[in-house]
DNA sequence: TCATTATTGTTCATAATGAGAACCAGATAT
DNA sequence: ATATCTGGTTCTCATTATGAACAATAATGA
């Protein structure tokens, strides 16, 4: 008993974390359709755009590295945000073979309007709760996600 | 200032949550794409699998509804599925236009398979904190996933 | 009972996401 | 100067997904 009590503590534990992780992340999607249909982008080419954030100026391979994707992905996507005239390319001065690519104007109206929803959506979850479990919920998303690194670390 | 500073802190908590929920959903991903190749499955079948935790039979509309997904899109997925002996179909003998999806023995053994691995990494996550702070980072996951639910309905 | 309507699943066309190989052009190094 | 390396494009392929059109079967109603 002294042995089993606390070894189904955390098999309980395990099981309500893989159903909460299960939910949160549906959420999540939900949001990422929601953003694809307000934004009229599809979804891949939002989070080119959103790579903007931190960086003026990408080449292609720099933006494959960024996202996580393959360089024909890369390609692709760009090809139709260029379609679009939210992005712009330049050949780098430097180095001919390289392509810097970089909003134009109208791209960077875009990723305000969607960071600004972005920014409204999470802080309306933190307003359904109450100030003080604010607090506690954004520790404990730090702690988790540091516990996710070092999972998926050990994973590999 | 008086005004200022907490309009400030849940500017910095909204920053803050943004950035922690995009990389616990970036993790998630991780696991996901892990599962593909460990369990040798494309995701959409593994999802399929697995809704077979909670029900033994499965028409063709049921499951869609249960994944969320069109009624042709079930029909590829069971396709692949048969083909590789995981479940069966049987036709309802209440109603002939309806199939019965269900496990085989070896679907049976892949979701368990699955599962192990699924509780296991979980667990891992768990046994990354001091068991005082799981209790808590599950209360906390809790309220968020609420808090969430309640948003996305807000979304529509 | 028989015709109309509704439901179940299949097929097809289409689109988005993504990888990887083959390739060309421009840069680096020997 | 030639060989090698690197950045970007193109092509083919796989996976995920929708929705319309369709065939077979069930349910309803006059």
């Amino acid at each position: 008993m002294n042995n089993n009590d606390p070894s189904n503590l955390l098999k309980k534990q395990t099981e309500n974390l893989v159903f909460l992780m299960h939910e949160i992340h549906k959420c999540f999607e939900v949001r990422k359709i929601h953003e694809h249909f307000r934004f009229k982008l599809p979804q891949a080419e939002l989070t080119c755009l959103m790579a903007f954030e931190s960086e003026q100026n990408l080449s292609f391979k720099g933006m494959a590295k960024k996202l996580d994707v393959a360089k024909s992905r890369v390609t692709k996507i760009v090809k139709s945000l260029l379609g679009k005239g939210l992005v712009r390319c330049i050949s780098d001065p430097v180095d001919a073979r390289v392509r810097l690519i970089s909003l134009t104007p109208a791209g960077k109206k875009k990723i305000k309007e969607i960071n600004t929803f972005k920014q409204d959506i999470h802080k309306q979850l933190l307003m359904q709760m109450a100030p003080e479990d604010r607090v506690q919920a954004i520790a404990s998303l730090e702690l988790i996600r540091s516990s996710m690194e070092i999972v998926k670390a050990q994973l590999k």
